[in-house]
RNA sequence: GGGCGAUUAGCUCAGGGGGAGAGCGCUUCCCUGACACGGAAGAGGUCGUAGGUUCAAAUCCUACAUCGCCCACCA
């Protein structure tokens, strides 16, 4: 027994207070090492592990909502009997991480060039250690079950080891080489960024076009026109055919520059021919590559023209117009500048204009790679939840290019490749000696974080070591993340994990969509919607905030928040608590062994009921249909369970002692019992104080998933049906008569649910008889065979409830109306199925059985004035 | 330019060939001994537009419109 004290259910405040009990029970958690897997347990193993947050970020929703998804699945798998492991830990994150600590160097006047390689990266490392991780504490704030002692980071000792080893096989396999060609540079971060580190956005532009002599060539960017080295026209191009092989006058230089004839080119668009500057445009380059062209850069690595003239020195920006004055003092510019949309590539990092930029870098080969991990998911070995975001996954795999994973940085794995004295390169693997020697040099650059955080869920476990985690948990069950980056990650690690391993790195990817305002707007700084989870734990509590988030997971969809829907969750978080306060004070209690076989109705109804919901629950978890999960457990606790069975406890809960209020007792335990562990999963803190204080029990985390929780009774139900429209009846008719609410008004009951008198009693503010005749001078209510009579000696507004009674009897004529018309254009009820003209048929005397009764109402009204 | 998705109650979203659903919001009444973070009763929608298939379409098909997202080597 752990010390921790019990809590003292009797005193338990009206409302639940998250913030006294969600610390200290994440610590007993900890201590308890209820999260902590275990490979000897001979259990069936389930495994997630994180998308790794950068160690500089901190918990936003994105996260909030992911982790609350994993926390479900490991937390109910755990209840379920697995060895369930979920694995932490952190990604280097390599710009944003530098680009924190230079910002950090700036305040102090200093560059990382200050420091020099070395203490720069010695300096990051010490930031991580005071500022990093702070997302670790806020993950236990939202109550991750994460095995802490399985924490992993990306550039620790094992995780390089994993990045160096996949480094010497795919070298070794020539799947990673290097070569001078044009990469997306940013030149604030001076640094090359892969494909998707590239964000297009549509930009203003203008198209200014210039008079290269006989032809006339249009560009956005004028200043790379200084390092054109042709122009091309399409090879089918009558138009200029005879050009072909003619060299012009570059103007604004002293070369002379060839046309070219390229199908690249297409010859309806502009004039149909095409400035080629191969050191600055992707296009050009491979137009350059195919003609044998030379590649003039000149801009350098910050965007700063290079080009020996008047323009050298100036920003790739103040260049633009410089050059287009200068062409316009030579008559040069045929058509001024055109407004022009196009799309433009900006750092996804620091937002700044990508320049395309010729430059040596490493690459790996992805053909053969990115083939095996579209086919792993053709074959079904991985399999996409929503099955549509797979065609995502394939738009990228089935048409990628090769990825540039050396970037100009300090922080991130330096690239394990040294070259020597005579041009020799040399990729050590991560058991041998690297060459030594002052004449050997390592390359500068690192990886790109991606590339570590590809192997993420082999390294983690141990790879490449082949280790008892690796063993066990890998393939992982089920990877957890976003739509938004299929392509960074998901993808990567497919294609990495395929090649290191035979199998699939994960047998399922679900995924979440984004989490947006209540408006549906995405969150962002600039629209300032932007919601720190953290204060709404504060605020609300975790569990509210998980419910939140889980309640509007639809696979793949964006989840709408707000302060509204996390009001409502906390909302819930406290009915349960109440509900259960009540369950506990009434001595509710969980069987001993199975349930008294004499059970009321009711009992029997909301043990069916129960039945079904759990049945229902383990179906939608099975398919990441959160949403729905919460939509059914909250229905069922509320408006079944809290609003009806409770309600109607309290009849036999009167008589203390008595066998009916025993069995009701623990039935109530019961279903305490297992909707708190239905809960558990996604509300962790309540449902834990909650269920040890209702079963005596340590922990509910692991505390076994129900299995055959109650029993399907579709008699119980169907009379529950019936009994549960009886009292709907009442309470609209009192609300009708403008009977006052709580005043008791006396009645007699007649037909087969007449054991439930004093349930209706209660419930509709009756004192109720049970009878074989109605007396006479009652108001007379008829629900499915049962009669009740009201005795209405009160005094009721009659003028209202006529004029209420009209306007119903309106809506009803209405129905009725459009059902009849409904009977009569259909000519083809002779061939019909029997059950629609059925249907339809009930649906018209339903409609006017209930003109009718309103009619009498009126009536009644009328001769009692 | 290509692809995907959406269009259902005031808002945010489920549903999906035969009686329009949820949460929040709204109206009226009620602080009844678990809970006002509550209870009861209500109002509110010709399910984007136009065609088509069908006995029957919010649901399937086609086109269109609007919005959103993703991809793209659009000079």
């Amino acid at each position: 027994m752990l010390d921790t004290p019990v809590l003292d259910i009797p005193v338990l405040d009206t409302k639940y207070d998250p913030t006294s009990v969600e610390a200290p029970t994440y610590e007993r958690w900890l201590e308890q090492g209820v999260f902590r897997a275990d490979p000897g347990s001979g259990r069936p193993s389930f495994t997630i592990v994180i998308p790794p947050p950068n160690v500089t970020g901190s918990l936003h929703l994105g996260h909030a909502l992911g982790h609350t998804l994993m926390d479900a699945l490991s937390r109910r798998k755990r209840m379920q009997g697995y060895d369930a492991l979920w694995l932490p830990g952190m990604d280097h994150a390599g710009i944003a991480t530098q680009n924190v600590v230079e910002r950090e160097l700036a305040k102090e006047g200093k560059s990382r060039h200050d420091l020099g390689r070395e203490e720069f990266v010695a300096r990051v490392w010490q930031w991580k250690e005071e500022y990093g991780g702070k997302i670790l504490g806020q993950m236990r704030r939202l109550g991750d079950g994460l095995d802490w002692d399985r924490e992993r980071f990306t550039m620790d000792e094992g995780l390089s080891r994993a990045v160096r080893t996949i480094f010497k096989r795919l070298y070794d396999d020539q799947l990673i080489y290097r070569a001078e060609r044009i990469i997306n540079w940013c030149p604030r971060c001076m640094t090359a960024l892969s494909d998707i580190e590239v964000e297009h956005r549509d930009s203003d532009g203008e198209l200014v076009s210039i008079s290269y002599g006989p032809l006339t060539v249009a560009t956005t960017r004028a200043e790379t026109m200084l390092g054109d080295t042709a122009v091309a026209v399409h090879p089918d191009d009558e138009r200029y055919a005879h050009l072909v092989g003619a060299m012009l006058d570059l103007p604004l230089t002293d070369r002379q520059i060839p046309v070219v004839a390229d199908a690249h080119v297409d010859p309806a668009f502009g004039t149909g021919a095409v400035k080629v500057t191969p050191a600055h445009d992707p296009n050009d380059f491979e137009i350059g590559q195919r003609h044998d062209l030379p590649s003039i850069t000149v801009l350098d690595e910050r965007g700063i023209v290079t080009a020996p003239g008047p323009f050298q020195g100036l920003d790739r920006f103040e260049a633009r117009p410089a050059v287009v004055d200068a062409l316009r003092a030579e008559g040069l510019i045929v058509d001024e500048k055109r407004p022009y949309v196009h799309s433009v590539g900006h750092c996804s990092r620091c937002g700044t204009v990508v320049e395309p930029r010729l430059s040596l870098q490493w690459f790996v080969a992805v053909s053969s790679l990115a083939k095996r991990a579209g086919d792993a998911v053709r074959a079904g070995e991985t399999e996409f939840v929503p099955p549509s975001m797979a065609d995502r996954y394939f738009d990228w795999v089935d048409d990628m290019h090769d990825w540039c994973i050396s970037r100009q940085l300090w922080w991130g794995h330096r690239i394990p490749v040294w070259y020597g004295p005579n041009g020799e390169t040399v990729v050590p693997g991560p058991d041998d000696d690297e060459p030594a020697g002052a004449d050997w040099v390592q390359d500068e650059d690192v990886l790109d974080t991606w590339f570590s955080s590809a192997l993420w869920p082999a390294s983690t476990l141990g790879w490449p070591d082949e280790t008892a985690d690796l063993e066990r948990y890998y393939p992982t069950s089920v990877l957890v993340t976003g739509y938004d980056i299929i392509f960074f990650w998901v993808a990567r690690m497919m294609l990495f994990c395929t090649y290191i391993r035979p199998e699939v790195p994960f047998r399922q990817v679900a995924i979440t969509g984004l989490v947006r305002d209540g408006r549906g707007r995405k969150m962002s700084k600039s629209a300032g919607n932007v919601v720190d989870p953290l204060d709404w734990m504060d605020a609300y509590g975790a569990d509210a905030v998980r419910w939140t988030l889980a309640r509007g997971a639809n696979p793949g969809v964006d989840v709408p928040v707000s302060e509204e829907w996390i009001q409502g969750s906390r909302n819930f978080v406290n009915k349960l608590w109440n509900a259960t306060r009540f369950a506990l004070i009434n001595g509710a209690r969980v069987p001993d062994g199975a349930l008294p076989t004499e059970l009321s109705v009711a009992d029997r109804w909301i043990l069916s009921r129960l039945a079904a919901v759990r049945s229902e629950v383990d179906d939608l978890y099975e398919n990441y249909e959160f949403a729905k999960v919460c939509d059914s457990l909250f229905h069922f606790a509320w408006d079944e369970l809290f609003d009806w069975y409770v309600e109607l406890a309290k009849v036999p809960m009167r008589d203390a002692g008595s066998p009916a209020a025993e069995r009701t007792q623990l039935v109530l335990g019961h279903c305490f019992d297992t909707l708190l562990r239905l809960l558990h999963p996604l509300l962790p803190f309540v449902t834990e104080a909650l269920w040890r204080a209702v079963t005596g029990g340590e922990t509910v985390v692991t505390a076994s998933w129900p299995r055959e929780a109650g029993r399907a009774d579709g008699a119980a139900e169907i009379e529950m049906r019936r009994f549960q429209e009886l009292v709907a009846e009442v309470r609209r008719f009192r609300t009708q008569q403008g009977l006052q609410p709580g005043r008791k008004v006396p009645a007699t009951l007649v037909g087969d649910l007449a054991a439930w008198a004093a349930h209706l009693g209660a419930l509709a503010d009756l004192t109720v008889e049970a009878a074989d005749e109605l007396p006479g001078n009652l108001a007379v209510l008829t629900v499915s065979g049962v009669r009740v009579g009201l005795d209405l000696s009160g005094a009721v507004d009659r003028e209202a409830e006529k004029a209420r009674l009209g306007k119903q009897l309106v809506a009803v004529e209405k129905e009725r109306d459009q059902t009849g018309r409904k009977l009569a254009n259909q000519g083809f009820l002779a061939k019909a199925p029997e059950q629609v003209v059925t249907s339809i048929r009930q649906r018209a005397e339903a409609a006017e059985a209930e003109i009718a009764r309103l009619q009498d109402q009126l009536r009644a009204l009328d001769a009692a004035t």
